[in-house]
DNA sequence: TTGTATGCGTTATCAG
DNA sequence: CTGATAACGCATACAA
């Protein structure tokens, strides 16, 4: 790899030149200008980031932190790819790095990037708790926001989804169309996400004054394969329901494939939320459908504040306080 | 951020000294040691990458580039998944990086990449021809691998799936249970992944004197969404059909509901192919699905290979044989 | 408008 | 065993 140092030798100049050029701050005349753009061409020069990152100390790159046994189904890839878009469009990079499997290695993934000195970071979360973050946020420099959880000290540092309030509104939704026996399949119980989302659904029945059945509650861990498994069971057992919610699209995926292979017929009536664009199933709830358009809110709500921190330095108050009622009417439309 | 000279005047040595500890390579007396651990732990120490990376050039990171059109589906979710858990294990770390939506901005992505001095490149390419990969191969110093593409002149440097013969197997398959009008659901046609399938599609028949209707062959986008309508659009025009083949998983899930929501019974004796680890749905072939092996197989096979050459030198020719090989093999079980 | 000198935080090569 | 000191490649304040 050629240097900037045998890049100025060819164009007859000094380095401090062809940074001029490179960065386009300071004056250089037009003649000069050209004469370096002809030998970086020649030289097939091209910049080291990271002796420049460490001169300026700012990587123009933003980390995220994610588990990787988070890396499955629509849901991450929904969230990558929107966390993509806004930073391109922010003129920054997205570096994403593995959570791995515990609170340690997701600690030890936000230090990875703090050594890389990344301007900020978005940290999704599986294993770390609130305080741990909140602590996190207190001793670093650098920006930290979290997404879907909810911060005890600096609650302004994560935007979330009502996950309560979306199953909630979810069972309500089919406890109007008449359904009282409604199946309900939850993810894995050690991820706070599907705590709310059961607790949303128990306060519907509860509301209803629906007896609250624990054999019409099935636990899942989120795959498709689970959520066949989950209907198998229900059926097996001969548990009587009519209606069904999954706690995301994977689960409901397979439910709806062993709910046909079962020969089921599903009523076209009760075709409720959307899976993508589409109506996903009658008869079948895909309750993370209902907060797909949120997710891409929070992530843009994330980045947001990122940049403005970055940018202008500390975020406004303002922004804090209107980002969550955004989020909570959004997901309100969407489960509507 | 405390720097390495700030640990050194606290322990009262000098930055080399402090160097060797962290490190571990040079003889260090275990008293110093102790008291440079001490100061690092007092001065709340971390070492900055960037410096390391410039010193030692290399940054013990291996890039990725992919599309982030390509953010989707399961498909993506388990190259990402695997390739992180891969190189994990080598103990680099997996940067990934959008390659946006155009050849331009796929090779500004690579270049990007090698400004930061990853030790690696893996190429999931959706833009760049197989030329322009292999004059980037040829002019690149690192260790490139492309994933799923056919390469001309650096055949070594790729490592694919045979989604012809994958299709065609399908196709067969389901011929052989009786079936002769069979429909197609192809994803986007400017994919040679796409182009492929379908081609396998129409050997088959070709082969099976079965007449290729042009009405049985619809065109998604891959999404659910496009499953759905492309069901739909069959129905809708009266095209008779008892098989149907998508082209992903996620169009074959858009299908089933279709199908199902239409009240098409599925018959229970059809279901030849899995979906995760369950069988999706009789009646409904998720091409996809049988490749599935095969990319965790390709992206296994594409990260070893990186880490011979960035760790013995060059590849073995007797690598570069035998995995295509393997691949195919996987490929011809997972569809049997 | 351009060149010089210094700093960014490490590693590595020397002497001592 | 340890400490200066020179790279690493670039940015930038200061001179010229």
């Amino acid at each position: 790899m050629s240097t900037m140092q045998e890049v100025a030798k060819k164009a007859g100049v000094s380095k401090a030149t062809v940074s001029r050029v490179l960065s386009g701050k300071g004056y250089v005349s037009e003649a000069t200008r050209k004469q370096v753009f002809a030998a970086i061409e020649a030289a097939g020069y091209r910049p080291n980031l990271l002796a420049r990152n460490l001169a300026t100390s700012t990587s123009q790159c933003i980390g995220m932190v994610v588990t990787n046994t988070l890396y499955s189904g629509s849901y991450f890839s929904e969230i990558l790819s929107q966390a993509a878009k806004k930073v391109e469009e922010s003129g920054r990079q997205l570096i994403l790095v593995d959570g791995k499997h515990s609170a340690q290695q997701e600690r030890e993934a936000i230090e990875f990037l703090l050594d890389l000195r990344c301007d900020a970071i978005i940290l999704y979360p599986r294993f770390l708790t609130i305080d741990d973050m909140d602590d996190i946020i207190e001793q670093t420099r650098q920006p930290i926001m979290v997404v879907n959880r909810r911060l005890r000290k600096h609650p302004s540092h994560a935007v979330f989804c009502d996950h309560k309030g979306s199953a909630f509104n979810a069972a309500m939704a089919l406890i109007e169309r008449g359904h009282q026996k409604i199946a309900f399949i939850t993810g894995s119980l050690d991820s706070p996400t599907a705590q709310e989302r059961l607790a949303g659904y128990k306060e519907a029945l509860r509301q209803a004054a629906i007896a609250i059945e624990p054999q019409r509650i099935v636990e899942g861990k989120w795959t498709p394969a689970c959520g066949a498994k989950a209907v198998a069971a229900l059926l097996a057992n001969n548990v009587a329901f009519s209606a069904l919610i999954a706690s995301n699209d994977d689960m409901a995926v397979g439910a709806l494939k062993q709910l046909t292979q079962a020969g089921l017929r599903v009523p076209n009536d009760v075709s409720l939320l959307g899976f993508d664009d589409i109506p996903v199933a009658p008869f079948l709830l895909p309750a993370l459908s209902s907060v797909k358009d949120p997710v891409t809110g929070m992530i843009h709500e994330v980045i947001n504040r990122l940049i403005s921190m970055l940018d202008g330095g500390d975020m406004t108050p303002q922004q804090a306080f209107i980002s969550e009622l955004v989020l909570r009417e959004s997901v309100a439309d969407a489960a509507s």
